[in-house]
RNA sequence: UCCCCGAUAGCUCAAUCGGUAGAGCGAGCGGCUGUUAACCGCUAGGUCGUAGGUUCGAAUCCUACUCGGGGAGCCA
């Protein structure tokens, strides 16, 4: 069977040729001597039409009755047409039923996340999760490609791990023969024992994290990709990053224009995305969150939203003192359903207004020494059109592997990169403190016990060299390329705080 | 751990001052040969999240709890 179906994107090389398709019924819109059926078989949509005196009487009550996702084979002659979704039609000569679904629990209608969440295992036939699992699949190409391309090695390093990375506390733990051993949350300390043998690699797998965090930009499994590199500094690993960076929104650009534009995202944003991309220091950015011109774009800010909210009340009573008066039945619906969606978005502004000032009160009082919060990221971020690169960051706020500046041992040598138009973090990075000393000090500073790092500390007694590194976040890339605003939509099965659905 | 918001039909949402539950979609039946979230007519569908309280009367007010959403901290 499978010789004989012919994919619905192939429909094009075949126009006046009767071919078999095989998918699944996407929307129906059955008329009494004719039916439109929309297929969709995974590389596109096709409407099907079906008229009463092509096919027996039998087939076309069946056909007729065929509910959203039954899956069925269908032939006939391939035709261009405009007015088709897709541009090409089939003039439907026979059909083949596999499986009549019958109350289909997700309808062309609105639904609200929870429902979508729990409907997960079916949701992820429809359109949105559809173009985000493409572009993802791109996405996940163009990283392997960029860094095979480069010279870089790939390592894969282990997911059942012994050592911390960074902060305990925020590790799942599992039962290993008795002992207790941690989901890895990086990594990046088994990528720099690999540096050291090959020079440039990366690895990329899922990672864990157990921060009970629940915001739209946090997911407890979700995937990395972290490249290391010996011998480099950190002007050097800031230029992979934008090239890196460039380089993987190019390709989807290249390759997902469609799915992009379905999806709504900024495409003319998108273009702009190349090297060099901005930078700052941590100090640089503590001066423009305190300073009078980002209160003012906050603001700002608030003003529009209040304006904009204004606008929608506005039209709220338009459309509500309209309902009153209007005679007509599918008017009435009409601005029913324009209600609802103006309700949302309402609710929407109100939580930005409602968080602009306490965003406005974080940046105005912060103080140097502190990590920079998701809000403060999200203004620097607002305030750009290309990534800006952070650097050098108070060594207390990170972690302990980082390199202290030779010039300021108050910082390291680490950045972050922030996706423009208040997007926020999709990497962290830093160079690796390379000397034995110190990063003895700081291990014991940070209260770890010296034993557990005698491998790690190995790497700094024999043939240590200046190495650093990044990882960037796949779902929250994919989040900022596509315009969605969480990236629980970005992974096909998401694992939040307290939820594993499916 | 803390702060804010929410829970009404299978789904998305209404219900004015506290006065006894409504619409669309979906489902079922009928009609329609070019529809694009088609359209038209009819039908079925509810212990208003749970437990208390105030009241002549509670979806509406109060308290607690459960579940969900957003945010802070932390982070990719």
């Amino acid at each position: 069977m499978p010789n004989e179906i012919t994919r619905i994107s192939e429909l094009k090389n075949n126009v006046d040729q009767i071919r078999t398709i095989g998918g699944w019924v996407y929307h129906s819109r059955p008329g009494g001597k004719v039916i439109f059926l929309v297929v969709r078989d995974g590389s596109g949509l096709c409407q099907c039409v079906i008229e009463k005196e092509k096919i027996s009487e039998e087939l076309f009550a069946q056909l007729k009755k065929l509910g959203t996702e039954s899956s069925l084979t269908i032939t006939g002659l391939v035709k261009k047409d405009d007015r088709s979704v897709g541009g090409y039609e089939l003039a439907v000569s026979d059909a083949k039923v596999l499986c009549e679904s019958v109350d289909y629990p997700i309808t062309p209608k609105q639904h609200g996340i929870d429902f979508l969440q729990k409907n997960r295992h079916l949701h992820l036939r429809s359109q949105t999760p559809w173009c985000i699992g493409k572009i993802r699949h791109t996405l996940v190409n163009a990283i392997r490609q960029f860094f095979n391309d480069n010279g870089f090695t790939l390592i894969d390093t282990p997911i059942l791990t012994g050592i911390i990375g960074e902060e305990a506390g925020s590790l799942f733990n599992v039962d290993y023969f008795g002992d207790t051993a941690f989901m890895t949350q990086t990594g990046q300390l088994h990528l720099e024992c690999a540096a050291l043998s090959y020079g440039k690699v990366y690895c990329f797998g899922p990672t864990f994290r157990a921060e009970k965090s629940k915001t739209r930009r946090h997911l407890t499994e979700f995937w990395m990709v972290e490249p290391e590199v010996a011998f480099i500094d950190l002007p050097g690993l800031l230029e992979i990053a934008e090239n890196f960076v460039s380089f993987i929104v190019q390709k989807v650009l290249r390759d997902n224009r469609a799915e992009l534009e379905t999806l709504g995202a900024n495409i003319a944003a998108l273009e702009k995305i190349t090297p060099p991309f901005y930078r700052l220091t941590y100090t640089q950015a503590s001066e423009i969150l305190t300073s009078k011109k980002t209160q003012d774009f906050l603001a700002n800010q608030l003003n529009e939203f209040k304006a904009a909210k204004q606008e929608i009340e506005n039209k709220i009573v338009a459309l509500e003192t309209e309902a009153k008066d209007a005679v007509k039945q599918w008017r009435q619906d009409k601005i029913a359903s324009e209600l609802i969606d103006l309700r949302s978005e309402l609710a929407e502004l109100e939580t930005k207004i409602e968080n602009n000032p306490k965003h406005a009160k974080l940046a105005a009082e912060f103080q140097w020494g502190k990590d920079l919060g998701g809000s403060d990221e999200t203004i620097i971020s607002l305030m750009h059109d290309k990534p800006i690169f952070v650097t050098h960051y108070p060594r207390e706020a990170k972690a302990f592997y980082m390199k202290q500046d030779d010039e300021n041992p108050k910082v390291v040598r680490n950045f972050d990169m922030l996706a423009p138009l208040g997007f926020g973090e999709i990497i962290g990075g830093s160079m690796r403190e390379d000397s034995l000393d110190n990063l003895m000090d700081k291990i014991k500073e940070h209260g770890y016990k010296l034993e557990n790092y005698q491998w790690y500390l190995d790497l700094r007694r024999y043939g240590s060299v200046p190495h650093g590194g990044f990882g960037l976040g796949v779902e929250r890339t994919l989040a900022w390329l596509t315009g969605e605003k969480h990236i629980r939509q970005c992974i096909a099965f998401p694992r939040m705080m307290d939820k594993i659905l499916l």
